[in-house]
DNA sequence: CGACATCGTGCACACGTGTGCGCAATCAAC
DNA sequence: GTTGATTGCGCACACGTGTGCACGATGTCG
């Protein structure tokens, strides 16, 4: 069950195993008779150079550790696309985890990663604590993280991510504008830090424009079902007649929510209004298409990545935070008349 | 930027390299005294072992390869899961690749997998030729092949997935209790197989009830876009005289029908019933909620992990089908009156 | 007190690859 | 023909870990 070593080539050309290293990578100072020799016998035994005794000698192993909270999810799994499709196109090989939101199991799964000697780990939804933190920086292995649900940032690591906050700006204009006076924001407990700012950005800027506090409600799902799931749950707790729109933390509880109007009768977007978050690729085809606030998923992934390459080639390096952008789609319409105040 | 290896530890403990290893594997041939010392000294610098190493040294790696067409599928991203729970729980690694619905990369990532010496690999989709085959049978990485859509089976390889046949069944009898006597089926060109076989059962089904065969209609897309586009665009095509019901390649397919029907003002299930395949996360939540040929998905991808981690262990094995089951929903309603032949 | 089993540890090798250095052979130059 | 440079290749080591075997120390038994 053994398989074809340089050593097994070197013997058959009559060489050292040296020459056939030499040979096969290139170097210059092996005769062309040896080399095309070498070569030729490397195809004839069906050769495939061992990556795990290379990474051991060069003490790099060209791998990349990545964790998301879930595959499934929607808008994690445009993310991982987008850092497997760079990941790939720089001969590095991806290792994939899922952590599940949980905390204790993201560490678990970088230390996997580090046993493995990856040359770098991506984190996606870091909820890692400062202990958790102390004990990465110890091993040391570059680290990018990708939304990080972290309260503070991490000093010494790398960061990408999109503007939250301004993301709830832009809802609370949009909403504004058509005459929103009483709205609602549908939050997840499961990514804290991005919930807290999309609701805080959304919130501080209806303030801003004279909107008392009691008129903007929030609700946040204890339950750990699926999103669109939340979404339902959520809008069959309001009282529709305090509420003429709705921003959401993201578009699966847009769509729950948008489900549970539909099946009540409360009209989209005569009577409600609905914003949601992502701009996922089923966004454009509910009924009515949702208004949201996109990010860059596929763009986020890859820029986790190429900064990850960066740090790994010793290059200067400086966060990204990313903007999303309103799209506006027939989810949103001016306010019914007679409920503004 | 050395990392701390055993040697170090047994430096420090006044003692050889392989006494740290047995003291660290809980050799029972090692005095107590040593062990605790070594283990102490192991934590106090931070050890970790180098699973590089170890792999070469053990000659397997405890790590398996899975490629996929788009993680960023919804199917794709559920089976993933499934595959990576497995997974992880069985301690072994994994690493994700892409394909693209490209034959040429779903090969080449098999390549790169058997050069970082994975113990099994993991196939979704595959379009492998039977020169592709050939290259695979010479390289002897256990695999298993989930949801192949080649035409016919890899003799000496492992399979895992659903009876297509039977989930084209199941659609046509529920079709065809409803009433609907004209109907059309909306397939996938990107998956050759299971969209012939789907559409077969379907096909041969209504056809044994007597169906005439011009009261089928099929329509492939040409087009490479995202499926739910797709759908969309199929459906733009049909002439809705002629056709009472509608059976989709998937539920994305008929998500994207659905939403064409209602931008047009097609009455889903009143004038036309719509099914589809898989059961998604947004089967439950469209407007109206989908009629499904559901697949257990998650099970899909533990039931490949399984079955891979039995080759592995050299126990005997068999290949799997799973069976779908029809999930009805609001999506499919009696056939309109008068339309019925 | 000598023969012998038991226990704890180290030596040496293996896994597969890459590379600094040295050495022999060839070649050019004078 | 001797010297010196150049070319082509092998030796030996390194990466970090696991393990068969040997060997010394200690304990047991006759």
């Amino acid at each position: 069950m053994r398989r074809v070593s340089i050593e097994d080539i070197a013997r058959q050309a009559q060489v050292s195993h040296s020459t056939v290293s030499r040979a096969l990578r290139g170097n210059k100072r092996i005769s062309l008779a040896v080399r095309t020799q070498i070569l030729q016998i490397a195809t004839e035994l069906g050769y495939t150079p061992n990556a795990i005794a290379q990474s051991l000698q060069q003490r790099q192993t060209n791998t990349i550790g990545l964790v998301v909270a879930d595959v499934a999810d929607p808008f994690w799994g445009e993310v991982v696309k987008g850092v497997e499709a760079v990941s790939m196109h720089n001969q590095k090989a991806l290792f994939l985890s899922a952590s599940q939101y949980e905390p204790s199991r993201q560490l678990a799964v970088i230390e996997v990663f580090h046993q493995r000697r990856v040359d770098g780990i991506i984190v996606g939804d870091s909820q890692l604590g400062d202990a958790q933190i102390t004990r990465l920086a110890r091993i040391k292995v570059p680290t990018v993280f990708l939304n990080s649900q972290a309260d503070h940032a991490y000093p010494g690591f790398h960061a990408v991510g999109i503007d939250n906050y301004a993301g709830g700006v832009l809802a609370a204009q949009h909403l504004w504008a058509l005459g929103h006076r009483q709205v609602a924001y549908l939050g997840s407990t499961k990514r804290p830090a991005s919930n807290h700012l999309r609701g805080l950005g959304f919130a501080d800027t209806l303030r801003g424009y004279g909107l008392p506090t009691s008129a903007i409600m929030t609700h946040h799902s204890p339950s750990l079902a699926e999103d669109l799931r939340i979404g339902y749950e959520l809008a069959s707790t309001l009282d529709f007649t305090q509420v003429t729109a709705l921003f959401c933390y993201n578009d699966s509880i847009a769509l729950g929510a948008l489900t549970y109007c539909r099946s009540v009768g409360i009209a989209v977007p005569q009577q409600l209004s609905i914003v949601g978050f992502d701009d996922v690729a089923m966004a454009q085809f509910s009924m009515p298409a949702l208004t949201t606030i996109a990010q860059p998923k596929v763009a986020l992934g890859e820029t986790a990545m190429h900064l990850l390459l960066a740090v790994l080639a010793g290059q200067p390096t400086i966060d990204t935070i990313l903007t999303p952008t309103l799209v506006v789609r027939q989810s949103s319409a001016p306010a019914p008349k007679g409920t503004a105040q």
